[in-house]
DNA sequence: CAATCATGGATAGCGACACTATCCAACGCT
DNA sequence: AGCGTTGGATAGTGTCGCTATCCATGATTG
């Protein structure tokens, strides 16, 4: 298939396959001639992989193209490929500077990763991005006078650990490493908006069974103010 | 405290204090006289609040401006200014169309919140951010070829759902209405960093304990690959 | 075989966003 | 009165993800 069709097939704009293109993305068509190239269903798929994860995962061109280059790294094995990917998703702004707050945080992460549940989770070293991302996002909540101890963090590493036992159950799904290292990419970064949104219709939910159903108008709390 | 008092405690420069000041994220100091204004703690806790959702929870200014104004409306009550706020949180790009994904995601979505679980879940109408984004989410999934059924979201509804449990018991520990909100909104957005990065831990703790920890340099999997 | 259209590579431009740098008149301290 | 500080306004900056234009080549068709 030619670039104008893969860009029907994809709905997106022949211009953005070409910046792709450019940037890496998606690797170059079969060329046929010096000028045309040919385009097959791996490049239809891989191309909505990349939007999903630029559209939908927020996952910045720079680091999308690390995570898909990681995927078909053929130098590496199937579990490093698959470290490689993830290591390369996005990951907050890292606070700069090793503050009081930082620093009580660290600890605090490193008390609960120090559990018998995370039995190997510090062997990737402390600067993992997600550590960091850890560490950066409860110093911001220290920062701002929310404690954040390792009994509050509790449920939500419980949380985690589930979920991390339910994605894996749906890479094993797939057979070939090729399937589960997309699929462990591709899941890894679209069932967070799944999960995120779930939890914010939880929260209405649970917040509804508390503060009571009260005839205060909570029902159409919010109704009108959406932007778009 | 003047406006360079503030930049220095809460390591904002003045440029962007003044930015924030003008695009109403931080509410306007006690003018003391024509060209000069004083600031307070309140000052100085908003705009840590301001840094936070657009630093960690990447919130954009608009929907920042949006939560905050919500939050301090007076002319809502207690519960409505919550539920404004939480509706103007980020929420992914909305795939405009309504292809045959997207309708087949709704109807998934719409058959698990219909579970006794999520009682009141469907009250909100359909066209929460959250709704949205969980159905833009699933949509895209199927598009990818990833099968989105409801069994296959159900583990990450209950975990949403304790996620919820959770953040409300952390949400119910202050006392006065205006800390609690100021804690939802705060919680909402700082722990979902928390949730990732401890899900990602997690599937990395997993996915060892599955495809085994081999000699083949599973433990090393893609270090040195990191970005900063 | 010539006219015409499509392809795809290169380059430059755009619009949104989150700042940031520069001015400048009013303050206010000494 | 002198002079640095303050804070409001305005315009500029850098990044990011595209997008529009140009153009040589190549395919297609009468």
């Amino acid at each position: 298939m030619r670039l104008a069709e893969l860009s029907t097939r994809s709905g997106v704009s022949t211009a953005t396959i070409k910046y792709y293109l450019r940037e890496g993305l998606l690797p170059p068509g079969h060329r046929v001639t010096a000028t045309q190239a040919e385009y097959d269903e791996t490049h239809l798929r891989r191309l909505r992989l990349v939007r999903a994860l630029i559209q939908v995962g927020r996952v910045p061109i720079a680091s999308a193209r690390e995570v898909l280059t990681a995927l078909e790294d053929d130098t590496l094995d199937h579990n490093s490929r698959l470290g490689t990917a993830v290591w390369a998703l996005p990951h907050g702004p890292e606070s700069a500077e090793e503050d009081a707050d930082t620093q009580t945080a660290r600890h605090t992460v490193d008390t609960l990763l120090d559990q018998p549940d995370w039995e190997h989770a510090r062997e990737y070293g402390d600067d993992s991005p997600a550590y960091r991302m850890l560490v950066t996002a409860v110093g911001t909540l220290s920062r701002l006078g929310y404690p954040c101890a390792v009994e509050d963090l509790a449920p939500y590493a419980r949380a985690g650990r589930q979920l991390a036992v339910a994605d894996l159950d749906l890479i094993e799904r797939y057979e070939s490493p090729d399937e589960q290292l997309q699929a462990a990419v591709a899941l890894t970064v679209l069932y967070e908006p799944v999960l995120l949104a779930l939890r914010r219709i939880a929260q209405a939910e649970e917040s509804n069974r508390r503060f009571g159903r009260g005839d205060s108008g909570q029902d159409d709390s919010g109704r009108g103010t959406e932007e778009e």
